[in-house]
DNA sequence: TTTGTTTTACGAAAAGTTTCGTATATATTT
DNA sequence: AAATATATACGAAACTTTTCGTAAAACAAA
């Protein structure tokens, strides 16, 4: 399997390494820590699965390991977007973009980058992505 | 605690019932084999936990008992998009709405709709929801 | 080289979720 | 009433995910 979902925990991690790049399980930990307590060793192991999970490849610096994700995260935006869009949307992309934007009403300037946005889909209509 | 997240097995449950609205543990059974194989006695004891979590209201009807949410619809999705939210778009509905928007290239009427929608906030701007 | 520090490997405990077997209760049919 | 069918209660097995203890390895300092 190429992308196996990761789980919430995973999700965590990704995301730091989506944010600063390549890192040590250190590293990676001690940001973990600034909004939770995280064993160093639960960390670690986590990483290990991402490992053979091939969500994330490692390499050896000196004496440590450095781990970068294999998983881009606009993929895996996608990847979560379609199964919430599934789960809780009947699959109705409308229905979950008005969702949001009811909810979350953003202001003039954003309502017209969405706009612009809009009329961008008509254009590049025929293009790939 | 007042919302509980609903597993996943549990989210499906509650999708069933917002569909056809109360219904027996028959029903709903019957109704998720269509899909999947899944025992009764499974969607039973889901339908138990979930009534100790208050996701579930239920009533005798003779022999049997009638479940109902007792969460909305809308609050569900609402409370799973701010989740994915925070976890996987930095917390910016903007993005998300953008990635949505990028992958599923509404067509000119959905694009319409949305583009209605978005004026309807300005107006609306003021009244609570 | 002995002592202490940091990293990794391994395995398993702890916690959470899903599934179902079995027993019991309740009603229906013969 | 006895046999049959359907529903619920209970508990635990099976599976997944998260957490960490312990030991070994790699290195640095004394």
């Amino acid at each position: 399997m190429r992308n196996p979902n990761p789980t919430p925990a995973e999700l965590e991690i990704l995301t730091v390494l989506w944010q600063y790049g390549p890192a040590t399980v250190r590293f990676v930990n001690d940001e973990q820590n600034r909004k939770r307590r995280v064993g160093y060793t639960t960390t670690l192991k986590l990483m290990q699965i991402m490992t053979e999970k091939k969500l994330l490849g490692r390499k050896r610096i000196s004496r440590t390991h450095e781990y970068t994700p294999l998983v881009k995260q606009r993929d895996m935006q996608h990847l979560l977007v379609n199964k919430l869009l599934d789960s809780a949307f009947h699959g109705s992309p409308g229905e979950m973009v008005m969702e949001i934007l009811g909810h979350y009403r953003p202001d003039e300037q954003e309502r017209e980058r969405i706009r612009e946005y809009l009329d961008d889909l008509e254009n590049k209509r025929h293009e790939s992505h």
